[in-house]
DNA sequence: CCACACATGTAATATGTTACATGATTTA
DNA sequence: TAAATCATGTAACATATTACATGTGTGG
C-alpha cells in the first residue's frame, strides 16, 4: 500500500480531468483560474501526482499527434475512485490569517497600520466580489457545464457571501478605528 | 544571516509572549484557544522557533523556583521585531478549502452527499458564532486587556461576520440543493 | 528571429504534523 | 498511588513551493 501521496491533490487534479482531458499545465491553468479562491496545486505536486495516477491506472496520457504534449484523460476507475475521494470528510485546514494575526495584536502595530490593512482587505474583497459575478454568468451560460452548474453556482455564491461579509465587516472595523485615533473629547 | 525560519511562527510567539510571559506549552494553548480560528502552531514549531528567538536575544527563559517548566518573556528587542514583523504585509495564504472542493465536483458526489456537507458546514459555522459571542464577553471584561482590547474586538466581530455570512449561504444551497433532488414537474 | 506562452519534469528547500520519549506536577 | 495534565524536545514523515533545466510552438 502507498502513501496517501496527498490524497487532497489526487482529488483536484481527477475532477478537473473529470470535466474534460487536457494536459498538466491545463489542469493548474483550470484549478487556478476556476478553483483558485479556494484550492490550490502548484507544479510541484501536479506532475507527480499525475505520475502515481498514470501508475494507478486512474487517468490515461496520450500523445496529442504531431506533439511532444500528453494529454491526461481519466479513466473509468479514475471516477470511481474521485467518487470515493470526494466522498471522504473534508480535512479542515489549519487556518492562516495573516490579516488577523496582525489586527490581533494591533495594539502592538498602531492604528494607522491597521486602518491600512483594513482598508487592503476590504479592497480585495471587492475585487473578488467582481470575479464572482464575471464566474457566476460565465457558468451559467457554458453549455459544457449543464451538469456542473448548479453545484459550481454553490461555490460562487459561497465565495460573493463571504466576500460581502469582508467588505461589511471592513466597513464597521475601520468607523472603530477612527475612534481609536481620535479619542472621544 | 539564517533562513527566515517561519517569521509567520515568530509573530505569532512573539506575539503571545508580548501578552504575558508563558512556557512553551501554554504558547501553543494560548495560540489555540485565543488565536485558534485564524492561526495554529504545533509543538513541532513553537518549541524550535523558541529556541531560535532565544539564541537572537528576543525572547528569555527563566526557570521558575522549584520547578523544571521556562518560562519565557519577551525582550525589549523582541518587542522591537514583533513590530517589524506585524508591518510587513501579511503573505496570502493559499487556499484549501475541501468543502468548495467537493461542491464544485458535486455532480460526481450526489446532492444528498452535498446536501449532509451543507449541513455540517452550517452546524460548525453555528458553533463558531457561539464561540464568538463567548470571546466578545471575555474579551470586554479582562481587565488585563484593555490595551489590546479594542484590537482582539475587530477580529472576533471578523469572525462573526464570516460564521453569519456562512449560515446564510448554507441555507441558501440547502434550498437549491432541494430544487436539485425533487427536479421542477 | 525574439519574446512569450505552452509543456514536462526534478531537485533543493521550506514548512508543518505526528508520534515518540521522557519526566514533573497535580488531582482524584 | 494512579491517571491526567503540564512540559520539553526530537525524529520521522508528510506536504508544498520555488527555482532550475529543457525544449516546443506561436505571434509580433
Amino acid at each position: 500500500m502507498t502513501v496517501p501521496r496527498s490524497e487532497q491533490s489526487q482529488t483536484a487534479i481527477l475532477g478537473a480531468l473529470s470535466i474534460t482531458p487536457m494536459t498538466g499545465y491545463a489542469v493548474r491553468e483550470e484549478i487556478r483560474d476556476t478553483l483558485g479562491h479556494f484550492w490550490s496545486e502548484s507544479f510541484g505536486q501536479i506532475y507527480p501526482a499525475l505520475a502515481e495516477l498514470e501508475r494507478n491506472g486512474l487517468v490515461e496520457r496520450r500523445q496529442a499527434e504531431g506533439s511532444r504534449s500528453g494529454i491526461f484523460s481519466i479513466t473509468r476507475a479514475g471516477i470511481v475512485r474521485l467518487r470515493e475521494l470526494l466522498a471522504e470528510a473534508p480535512q479542515p485546514s489549519k487556518p492562516r490569517n495573516g490579516l488577523m494575526l496582525r489586527l490581533f495584536f494591533g495594539a502592538q502595530l498602531g492604528p494607522e497600520a491597521c486602518r491600512q490593512l483594513v482598508l487592503d482587505a476590504r479592497e480585495q474583497a471587492e475585487s473578488t466580489l467582481m470575479q464572482m459575478e464575471a464566474a457566476r454568468s460565465e457558468a451559467s451560460h457554458d453549455p459544457g457545464l449543464v451538469q456542473a452548474a448548479p453545484y459550481i453556482l454553490l461555490t460562487i455564491s459561497a465565495g460573493e457571501h463571504s466576500a460581502r461579509a469582508t467588505i461589511a465587516w471592513a466597513n464597521e472595523a475601520l468607523a472603530q478605528l477612527s475612534d481609536l485615533e481620535a479619542p472621544r473629547l
